[in-house]
DNA sequence: AATTTACTGTTAAATTTTTAACAGTATTTG
DNA sequence: CAAATACTGTTAAAAATTTAACAGTAAATT
């Protein structure tokens, strides 16, 4: 009878943000008017959100109704922990998507700069590399731009598991080695070189 | 009669987007279905978000009517320079928000990591720096967060005026210091040590 | 232990955002 | 040069998102 629900993408963001703020946060309950003093957003939004995540969740156990009201306070406030394990769970449906990287920044077509492009393809951009500085500084994307020298601790830090190669053919084994040492275990060559990379990396 | 048109954030993130789109775009002309097929938006969401710009123009022009139809093409598509132009100009509004940087990372409570705190103030969070390259690591916000050896290319980049100083107060001065080195021209002194700047500099 | 207070969960209304539809107009084609 | 084509600008409908409202309940207060 009751339609299914899907977790709209501006409560996954919020639901993101919360998470952060709850991380940071040190007493052992929060109230929806206290995030929505810190956040801005309204309470009743909050309340919603939240309202959201649970429906889907026991959407997942389908009618199973073992968990209803068993995570949440009922009338003084949510506790951080129990919140933080709903948002956790809820959100990690949608994070199976794969973090991805494009790393040389000038044959980009105005596609690869626009995050758009990707909706829905189960990859999420996450960053841009290039080891012209000048390019990073001039240039603007939805997803952050990094000199190639930042690649180690962005590509951990983001959780990037996959590359796109799209630098002149003749950096290309460079710029792999890079990805590779930092972590990378699959690259897309869109240069026409060939490119050598240990067992572990799929290209 | 008709009531005032304000721009909705949502529409302009989407210009900025186009508006980066459109300075890789090597033709003279483009369409709103070439727009719709690399961005994914919706054609008709396209020209709608353009016609709320020329509206939002027109506006401000208080009726006067010498400008309409004329940056427009009307049937064949758009010109891209007239389009960059109009974008701009709607959108200049809108940046006479300043940019800032949180400078230290360890004292930083959840309302600060959440750039929703700042919405409406005048201000936008562009960076946050911080000296421990493992802090920048762990800690997630809705703005980047750089290690500071980064901040001198990050601030010329993000075009940051002013900086928030959250660090220790044995560390104020040395970051202090590289901030104005970087550029910024501003500084809100949250320690509690003294600060010597140069003159063109504010605390 | 009754009453008040301070909250949540939930529904429904209000508002915002997106999409569809189509009349109108340059440009291209026959 | 008339007809067809390929668009835009604009309005109205549809869908999504946010907000208000309020019944219900744990905790605090009397």
């Amino acid at each position: 009878m009751n339609s299914i629900i899907a977790i709209p993408e501006v409560t996954k963001k919020r639901m993101l943000t919360l998470q952060n703020l709850l991380k940071s946060w040190s007493q052992e309950k929060i109230t929806s008017m206290q995030i929505s003093e810190i956040t801005g957003w309204n309470n009743s939004l909050i309340r919603h959100d939240l309202w959201l995540l649970r429906k889907f969740q026991s959407q997942l156990l389908e009618g199973n109704t073992v968990f209803e009201n068993e995570t949440f306070g009922v009338s003084n406030g949510y506790y951080k922990n129990d919140l933080l394990n709903t948002i956790t769970l809820a959100l990690g449906f949608k994070s199976s998507e794969i973090n991805i990287c494009i790393a040389g920044l000038n044959r980009l077509g105005a596609a690869l700069l626009d995050e758009g492009t990707t909706e829905g393809s189960g990859f999420k951009i996450k960053a841009g590399f290039d080891s012209n500085v000048n390019r990073v500084e001039i240039l603007r994307s939805s997803f952050p731009l990094y000199p190639a020298t930042e690649m180690s601790w962005v590509i951990k830090k983001e959780n990037i598991r996959l590359a796109i190669l799209t630098v002149a053919a003749k950096d290309a084994q460079a710029m792999c080695d890079r990805l590779v040492k930092a972590g990378v275990t699959g690259i897309v060559n869109m240069t026409n070189s060939v490119l050598r990379v240990p067992e572990n990396v799929k290209i």
